[in-house]
DNA sequence: CTGTTTCTTGAACTTAATTCAAGAACCGAG
DNA sequence: CTCGGTTCTTGAATTAAGTTCAAGAAACAG
């Protein structure tokens, strides 16, 4: 005589809102562990102790390890995403000056989630789900890139998509080869890209 | 009375040729592995099945899993640095077209190795082997690059060193963009980078 | 206070990486 | 050819990590 048994709480609102701390102190325990060993060597434990609970727990709320690191990569892109959202409602010519800021001026922790993200994409190249967010976030990135060149057309490329196709690329090809390189230059980069942003835009 | 073994060759050359023949075998089990299931997914036993041999015996030659991805990252990296070289001898016209050629032009397995060494790079943060390998690779490229545009300077970025970077990092940026999402456009970002290199020397 | 649902854990199980000892194959010297 | 040493190869044992599961604690509504 096994019951059915009944949620009272049918929207989940207090199990998902207690569900959503732990995974955020899951997520957080997930991102240190990361910047001191790297993915591949972090163990469940590991992450477990970092987030005060057992390891067998943390498939309470996950389905396994590489779910976790979906849903943490997930939860970074979205935040990125709104953070990027945010630069197009500036003025044209301090938009770049932001975006730039943003790529090579953040703090670790930025720095870390974006060689995260790019860990992530070579995971994701054989993962179905991990591909279909790195293609959203791509899209939209790309997408807003070319609403803010459109903005302000460059001289140097005639069509304005391809100047923003050109940047995003830039953007992520100068950031992960600084990300992957201690001995770049950052501030030397930062220049560069602000700097050939300019002139692309018609604004030096 | 365990005596010290006494090496007869002590080139290695005779062990060392037909280990390195063992070791092309392991590499390409691991690189056909990697296409069909990703670098994390792949165990032992799947590289030693597609090399003919036991898993245990795969570490008579590599110390362990990791080593072999070292190992083979390491002789990919050499093998890209040799073809970007021979375009060096390239009349300038000539070489951007060469270079856009190979990065979007190639074979499915250029392709695959590319992501592949993204991956690896991913991996390479925490990893101080990688990483140097990784840094020469990129210090050599950006090298070359630089020679090439040297040789034909551009009126858009004064600083031909800046336009070398900054055209690197695009090639690296587009080309990652390319193999990440299926859904890009590839002969677009090929004209699109053509095009750009070409407007960079002014050789347009 | 009682029954239901949610949370949490340790122990058992499964799978993969690594070590090891033993023996097969090879090869040069006598 | 055959003996002794060296290199190659393997299966079995060990270790470590991921996952499942059943049982009990905590929270909470009625």
């Amino acid at each position: 005589m096994p019951k059915t048994p009944i949620r009272k709480n049918a929207t989940g609102a207090g199990r998902d809102s207690r569900g959503n701390e732990r995974r955020r102190l899951i997520f957080r325990s997930l991102h240190d562990c990361i910047i001191r060993k790297g993915y591949v060597k972090t163990t469940l434990a590991d992450i477990a102790e970092g987030a005060g609970m057992s390891a067998s727990h943390l498939l309470y709320y996950f389905k396994g390890k590489e779910t976790i690191l979906e849903q943490y990569f997930e939860a970074v892109s979205i935040r990125f995403l709104e953070r990027i959202t945010e630069f197009g409602t500036e003025p044209p010519g301090k938009r770049i000056h932001l975006i730039a800021d943003f790529w090579f001026k953040g703090e670790t922790s930025t720095k870390m989630e974006i060689g995260f993200m790019l860990e992530c994409f070579g995971a994701a190249v054989h993962d179905d789900v991990l591909r279909i967010t790195k293609a959203e976030f791509d899209l939209q990135c790309k997408g807003l890139l070319s609403e803010i060149f459109e903005a302000s057309p460059a001289d140097f490329i005639k069509n304005p998509k391809d100047a923003a196709e050109a940047a995003y690329a830039m953007m992520i090809g100068l950031r992960s080869a600084v990300y992957f390189d201690d001995g770049i230059d950052l501030d030397g980069a930062h220049r560069l890209f602000v700097n050939t942003l300019n002139r692309m835009c018609g604004l030096d």
